[in-house]
DNA sequence: GAGCTTAACAACAACTATTGTTGTTTGACA
DNA sequence: TGTCAAACAACAATAGTTGTTGTTAAGCTC
């Protein structure tokens, strides 16, 4: 582990928002002015190889990252961005028996897509 | 509705693969051959916004369309690519009260992901 | 059927997000 | 201190998608 690495690692764990490389590369910088964007694309890559963290692929636009390591849902604001995580468990969720033979599923995803949210709402008035 | 338009339409409804622009493009080819991409693209994003059509954002790589127009969820095998259709519901499934009144949720996605499936074992063997 | 109008189109350029490559730095260790 | 490997920064390249613009073609008027 690097100071880089570790560096990007605590700028995740700091920020509860789902960031992008992009910002957490911004974030880290205000410290080490010279790390490339590269190195973070790398860096947070590495880091999901290892399980530290997740990449969530939620729509178009730049992959978000994700520093919970326990399986949990999202809820995603589609006018303003915001995720929010959902460690509720949804036990009655499985794969029906008919497809169970032909995947071999892994994991499960629930993404609850919001038209607005409190932010939002708030922003504007 | 022009030729171009109605010819992407029926290509997209001929396939439950969920496909790419691009492969959508090439299928529209076969018969059409000057039709551009980005005329594919922007056929796609009308229909999308039509309600016509749904596009999936599944992880990295290009966008899916989708020509099925009722709510449904998704098995993913991350192996092959493969998307298969599951059109069964989850009524259990809602955001907890406490976020009920954060977010405006307006659809729910279910996404099972799997390491392998039918089609994957049965190409190698 | 010629002329006007407008939407859709093809061609091409630009852009965003991400990854490939390569030479340099750094830090462990002999 | 010299050797080595891993990680790095700089830069180039790629994949996917969208912006722009001049051209074509369909619909309407007379
Ligand atoms: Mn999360
Ligand atoms: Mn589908
Ligand atoms: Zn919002
Ligand atoms: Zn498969």
């Amino acid at each position: 582990m690097t100071a880089q690495r570790e560096r990007i690692f605590s700028a995740l764990h700091g920020a509860s928002d789902h960031p992008t490389a992009e910002a957490v590369w911004s974030e880290v910088r205000t410290d080490m002015s010279s790390i490339s964007l590269r190195t973070v694309y790398q860096t947070l890559n590495d880091l999901v190889g290892m399980g530290e963290l997740a990449q969530l692929d939620i729509g178009p636009g730049p992959a978000r990252f994700d520093p919970m390591n326990v399986p949990h849902h999202h809820v995603v604001c589609d006018a303003c961005g915001r995720i929010a995580d959902l460690t509720v468990e949804f036990p009655s969720v499985g794969l029906p028996d008919e497809l169970a033979g032909d995947f071999d599923v892994v994991s499960t995803e629930i993404i609850f897509r919001a038209s607005g949210c409190g932010v939002c709402r708030g922003a504007e008035g």
